[in-house]
DNA sequence: CAACGTTGTTTCAACGTTGTAAACAGGGGC
DNA sequence: GCCCCTGTTTACAACGTTGAAACAACGTTG
């Protein structure tokens, strides 16, 4: 067990809060004293007991980040930017995975498995605005990557609309006509999928276009090679397709290819999310970049205000950065 | 603020100790005095404060996984396995990121940033045998992925030596003569690296062919396609590349593709890991697939057995099982 | 019926920390 | 010599929890 401030305070010959004074950068410490101290303690190289300290302010120090899944791959590129984010605040971040499963996000929105935490970030998937707004659980709360208005939490999101929008007119300033969109979902009244759909509905109406629309149930690469096979067995297949993320765009890419077709030539392909495997797939993938270091900063910022603030101001929606970039799976090398 | 034990007593009309004994599962409670408990707890919704139990058992119930990048997909990979282990026994796990550097790994083995966590998984890079065997800290420890025979702490990791081998032996096997290394480290003593150059080198040499070996400095994508053109200069630019992970791999394949060469046809190629990109490669990545669930239960049963067995049994080494996985890249369609 | 074990419950102290308030020392000013 | 002020240090309590020990009520046993 390490030592505990009594040990210091025993070994230097002062009070037990003389001590705490010196950790915790009190003013009023006469250089002597102060210097007594440090000598004891790193002499026994304290460590602070954090479960102590905790519970005697309240707080724990830990926040939780829920995901539908850290093996994805923008899931795991965002973690990080949160995780460093949260360490600038000396926060520690736990993961949880809720696999896109209502009940799962439920049981994150009533408390962290019985832990207690300062805060959740919570990236929803599954649960619905009213649910949210019925919560009662009073743990601090912020949304990432969905952007219900005037929901009833703190939210960051790029804004999903426009950025579906310009890469949806990218795909027909190519001069493309049939373009397809790949990655609704079927039943989902929230989420992204909604969201981006609709952007692509404003480009295609804007140009008289007509729209196509293939489904997926989840984000992941199988999901988009097999949605992508069904568009090209239709009887007028795309020349273009835009799906909702990378993964299904890096799915679809190995469909277009297996069956000997040429990205872009053939049909020209962009994703959103801006994964790693996109900037060295072949060919490279053009798609919509999220700030994601910026969204991870404001979701621990929010988070912050929410546990630091006043009790209950109302939920701030914060949008972040985004820009198109365009690679080789749209433009050919 | 959350109920505590003592609101629930009062509610219940008990001693607050009696409500611990029911939340704790304690046998001898009488069935009237345990419903009246029961239901305050969910009347007010008790949620146990960690930081006091904590504080009074010395246990906190949360687990650190150190690994080099959470954005590496083998690391997203093996950490969602990690903390579906951790989450059987109820632990949390807050994961922390070394980026391969040497202090950052330090600063884990001396506490996980003033926080208490009851062990640590930790993937190591940088640091050595030596240090690890200095280590003062008391938190149990497993390291994960790397295999420093006779070390000073428990370990899981595949026979990297042995897997090594059997990739080469697959190249060697299509009848390939030139077959290329690609992962080597400059100035690792420890590490995957040179397990796995050991293991390359065994078999070129059951074979009688010469050795070719290029470095990185990191196992990322942007390296391997540096390091994949930097072989391709060569006099004699190999037949056949193994390189020490599939991203690696990944980055080597785009450099192949870029410069017009085919793979396998001209080029075969195998990485280590099976990350799921490399299952929707165009080729698809032939490769060595770790038992990664398996990996991770173990970690997480040898980091039980430190945490609750008897103070220092000696550490153990555990081997974890895995498959070669052959693809496209070196089969062909 | 007295001694004893069992079951159910409570009291007490302690884990390591810090906020509050109070004690203490030294230095002017009167 | 007394008082007040400032700076420095301390004692105490409390955060929420649980192990140890004590206690009360009961049924069993010799």
């Amino acid at each position: 067990m390490g030592a505990s401030l009594r040990d210091i305070a025993r070994l230097a010959g002062v009070s037990v809060k003389t001590v705490s004074n010196v950790v915790n950068g009190y003013a009023h410490v006469s250089p002597a004293t102060r210097a007594k101290v440090e000598e004891a303690l790193s002499r026994l190289d304290y460590r602070p007991n954090l479960s102590a300290r905790n519970l005697r302010q309240g707080r724990t120090g830990v926040i939780a980040l829920a995901l539908p899944e850290l093996d994805a791959p923008y899931f795991a590129e965002l973690s990080r930017f949160v995780i460093d984010a949260a360490a600038e605040l000396r926060w520690l971040v736990v993961i949880e995975q809720t696999d896109g499963r209502l009940e799962r996000e439920r049981r994150i929105l009533d408390g962290v498995r019985d832990h207690r935490v300062d805060g959740v970030i919570l990236s929803p998937i599954a649960i619905g605005a009213d649910e949210l707004a019925a919560r009662t659980d009073a743990t601090a709360l912020v949304l990432l990557g969905e952007r219900i208005h005037d929901g009833p939490a703190d939210h960051v999101a790029i804004d999903n609309v426009r950025a579906a929008r310009d890469v949806t007119e990218h795909l027909i300033g190519l001069g493309r006509t049939r373009v397809a969109a790949l990655g609704a979902e079927d039943n989902a009244a929230s989420g992204t999928a909604p969201l981006r759909l609709a952007g692509y509905r404003e480009a295609m109406a804007a140009h008289g276009l007509p729209e196509t629309v293939a489904t997926v149930e989840r984000y992941r690469r199988d999901q988009g090679a097999a949605a992508m096979a069904a568009l090209l067995g239709r009887a007028e297949p795309p020349d273009a397709v835009f799906c909702f993320n990378d993964l299904l765009a890096l799915g679809a890419m190995r469909t277009l290819l297996s069956s000997g077709l040429r990205v872009p030539e053939d049909v020209a392909l962009a994703g959103l999310d801006d994964i790693e495997d996109g900037r060295f797939s072949t060919p490279t993938l053009t798609t919509v970049a999220p700030d994601k270091a910026e969204l991870a900063r404001i979701a621990v910022d929010l988070l912050k205000q929410r546990i630091e603030g006043p009790a209950d101001h109302p939920p701030k929606e914060v949008g972040a950065g985004y820009r198109l970039v365009v690679r080789e799976s749209t433009l050919g090398r």
